[in-house]
DNA sequence: ATCTAACTCCCCAGAAATAGCGAGGGGGCA
DNA sequence: TGCCCCCTCGCTATTTCTGGGGAGTTAGAT
């Protein structure tokens, strides 16, 4: 197959991300990501949620047979993409990563065998809360063609991997944060010492007032944020965005 | 002042983002930010990096006494764009923000004493490591006239957004403190538990292994993320997003 | 074949955090 | 005026965490 688009005619996406930007749920998501798929003619694009605890939420064109197959054999921690990715900011061609290890190549060779083919571009997506995710297109086509696809075609593909990840968190469920009842000026500066590393003895000292005040103030918003212990108020005030470290 | 470019007449950004992509130092972003802010005829253009350490990068058109009061007052810590951004994924109008806390209504007024305006419009970007900065657009005009700036916009914003972060994480390496060293599965777990609040007894019961095998991981886990304490290994691997809360 | 890294278990002593009891002054709001 | 929240401080006892030490297995990488 050939790619659809290369430089100088890409395809005007204007309407196609007016219709993302207006997306009532993720079966929309999925006719959408069908049709765009079919505008760029590459083999496969998915959007993918990666999340470390195994619950996972994606959509795309990939066959059903290839992600389970992906998910039984735990190619999730192995695979050089979502690692390479991890660690970057910028979108990634496949060829750029390290397929060094025995597991890459193994994953490599069973995603061909699926169909994937032997070119992708992922780029990484990131929300609150830690969330991450993926926007993959893959094809098969020698590297100069997919070097040309890629390099007209990236702001684009910026941009709807942008709003797929902006749909896919609005209607994910389980993002529900509670309405935080809001800690005082001291409990911030508190839990925020806190976080950064301080014992409570540095954390008093640090905002001059006794050690026993300082807890006052950790107890305080330990009980507002609903936490267990101060490492789990941190962790709560942390993921809320009551403070930033 | 009038906006220059509303619905129907938004500028060409092409050149524009392409001497941002080949930008080769801090200097070529402070440059290319004032263009922006002239060809969109806007107040002010600001891209800042937000780490509460007291670490700070940024670039952008607000004069430095305004800066320098903005982190003398520790405007930072209640700053309701921060903390709305850091929520969101999507980018924010200022007016959407909860502004009826004191601080937050003394902090406005402040700004727009300096001259920041009354109108303003943040993305938020995030990259590796838990990297978490703000891309804003401040201008002093009607409501509506804001609104359809930035709704005829918005595109465009993200990209440039995009790239600025793009850059200012490839000229600034020294903000990933620690070449992150990757949690082994089992300390992740470990990690994740203490963030939702269990002891390490109950964390260990939890992965059915001794406790003192469970401390083992969470030291290993600390000394990974060069953390002084339990409490800021799990605030660091929060904040990086090694593990998901 | 060797080596590193992950995973599992154990003991001990000192440091730190937690839970409970207190107390009083200041400011905003009805 | 009364009420509630924020800020500040003290004491004691118990529980939990931290920082040393050592030791064995398994699996993947070189």
């Amino acid at each position: 197959m050939a790619l659809g688009f290369l430089s100088g005619n890409a395809p005007r996406l204007d309407g196609l991300i007016e219709r993302l930007e207006s997306a009532e749920g993720l079966e929309d998501l999925q006719i959408l990501i069908e049709e765009l798929r079919d505008r760029y003619g590459v083999d496969h694009i998915v959007y993918h949620w990666v999340n470390s605890n195994g619950e996972q939420y994606g959509c795309g064109t990939y066959d059903l047979e290839w992600v389970n197959r992906y998910l039984e054999k735990g190619y999730l921690r192995v695979d050089p993409v979502v690692a390479g990715c991890y660690q970057r900011f910028h979108p990634v061609d496949w060829k750029r990563l390290d397929w060094s290890s025995k597991a890459a190549r193994a994953l490599m060779q069973d995603a061909i065998a699926y169909g994937i083919g032997n070119q992708g571009y992922s780029i990484p997506l990131r929300g609150p809360n830690g969330q991450f995710a993926l926007f993959t297109l893959t094809h098969n086509c020698s590297d100069g063609e997919w070097e040309d696809f890629t390099i007209s075609n990236r702001r684009d593909l910026i941009l709807v991997a942008h709003y797929f990840n902006q749909k896919a968190l609005e209607f994910e469920p389980g993002r529900t944060p509670e309405p935080a009842q809001p800690l005082s000026p001291r409990e911030i500066e508190a839990m925020t010492l806190l976080a950064v590393g301080y014992s409570r003895a540095q954390a008093a000292d640090t905002l001059s007032i006794s050690e026993h005040t300082l807890r006052v103030y950790v107890e305080s918003a330990r009980h507002k944020l609903g936490a267990m212990n101060t490492t789990h108020a941190v962790a709560r005030a942390l993921s809320r965005g009551v403070i930033v470290v």
